[in-house]
DNA sequence: CAGTGGTCTAGACCACTGA
DNA sequence: CAGTGGTCTAGACCACTGA
């Protein structure tokens, strides 16, 4: 595999801004001087200057030049994996167990059912993750059956949802396309509790999430571990 | 402004595909039907598209085409701003209280702090957040003195690190190209509980961060936040 | 107002790969 | 093996903006 040439100038520089050689503000060489660095025409070049952009690495501006970037804070890149899928890669088993499935309508006075509703109904799926037959996480589960008629039919028949419950179901039939998690700490409740085998208000990660396709809202879930057995781990960097 | 042309082509088939109009595994036009029909050059097209498979909207392959993607649930933007930023778009008021600051080599067998101070010694600063005089967080930080020296003077010194504490100073003075963020949920110990104003044992999310400038370690910083009083958000999609 | 990047053209050759 | 995308060229015109 030959690296192509745009990719391999965007590298160069890459590496010398992450090596500190080239510190924040500090100019890059202009188009045309790395045109007759690189012997190519200036299409290669601007293709390169414009990925290390687009990564962050640089900003450019008319008349100014290429630029190091000033580091940002923000955009770290969160791995939000399947947790079937994480937990077979940690080479335990997996299972997610049904505890609940009722229809009902949205309550009143619930901002957030009543947006996922859409004027329809919604199915309500409480279930337990383990891992290895230990309990993982408890999850609380809203679909919105105006978005995913078929969920109705997939939870309450006879097919039943697969091992591995609602969320890898959702994942392989209605993908989403926005997402938006909220991520906080809370003391487990007491039904938590019993469920997940630790006392109540012990600490745990609690994991929000909300799906839409388009303009249409999908699902929204509450997933409750222990603080001890889960964490998530966010990136920045090559 | 006017929007640039391999700007309004990807537009154009961003919109589609988040409007479900085109489907995970439906096949876009070929770049030469593109160019018909927008009436541009192959490089204009190709631009677009090579922005939607870098958005990780379609999936690019030779022979097969340009095809939607199916969606991934990993890869989603967590925005992790400066806690004084934060508290300060929120209209409140932020304070750094900076508790104990020692300098000290790191501890045998402890391989994180070890790996930190790269062969120097290391500055253990631990401090107390407040948003609008109520604590927030509390931080235990560890600088690698070897590649901060500077650090030592503005800790210890009469200038001292100014209102936002240590996170923002290095932010300001050595900024990270590489950082790793932890995310769990623990219980409060009776030392965090007591500084927090909350019982031991309360659930707490814990932030842990180490961050790098190229191969060179910098911090590493545990952030204690009660679970009422923050959370992290992350999104995917436009 | 001169230098910079943004965009675009109309070609070209090629590697890859699935029909 | 034909069609697809990947890459690259050698130009061009232009908008923007900071010296």
């Amino acid at each position: 595999m030959k690296t192509s040439l745009h990719d391999t100038i965007r590298a160069d520089f890459a590496a010398r801004i992450r090596a500190g050689e080239l510190a924040p503000g500090d100019r890059l060489p202009t188009e045309a001087e790395l045109c007759e660095a690189y012997g190519c025409s200036r299409m290669t070049v601007n293709k390169a200057l414009t990925a290390l952009a687009a990564e962050g690495l640089v900003e450019r501006r008319k008349r100014a030049g290429t630029l190091v970037a000033h580091p940002r804070v923000h955009a770290m890149v969160l791995d939000v994996p399947d947790l079937a899928a994480r937990v077979r890669a940690e080479g335990q088993a997996y299972a997610y167990e049904l505890l609940a499935c009722s229809e009902r309508s949205p309550q009143r006075g619930e901002a957030g059912e009543v947006a996922l509703a859409a004027g329809g109904r919604l199915l309500a799926l409480d279930g337990l993750h383990r891992a290895n037959g230990r309990p993982l996480a408890v999850e609380h589960r809203l679909v919105s059956l105006a978005a995913v008629p078929a969920m109705r039919e997939a939870a309450l028949g006879v097919e039943g949802l697969g091992e591995d419950g609602p969320g890898t179901w959702l994942l392989r039939h209605i993908p989403w396309t926005e997402a938006e998690t909220r991520i906080t700490a809370a003391g487990a409740t007491r039904e938590e509790a019993a469920l997940l085998g630790v006392a109540a208000g012990h600490a745990c990660l609690c994991i929000e999430r909300r799906t839409w396709r388009g303009d249409e809202a999908i699902t929204l879930v509450r997933q409750v571990f222990p603080g001890e057995l889960y964490d998530l781990v966010a990136r920045f960097g090559p």
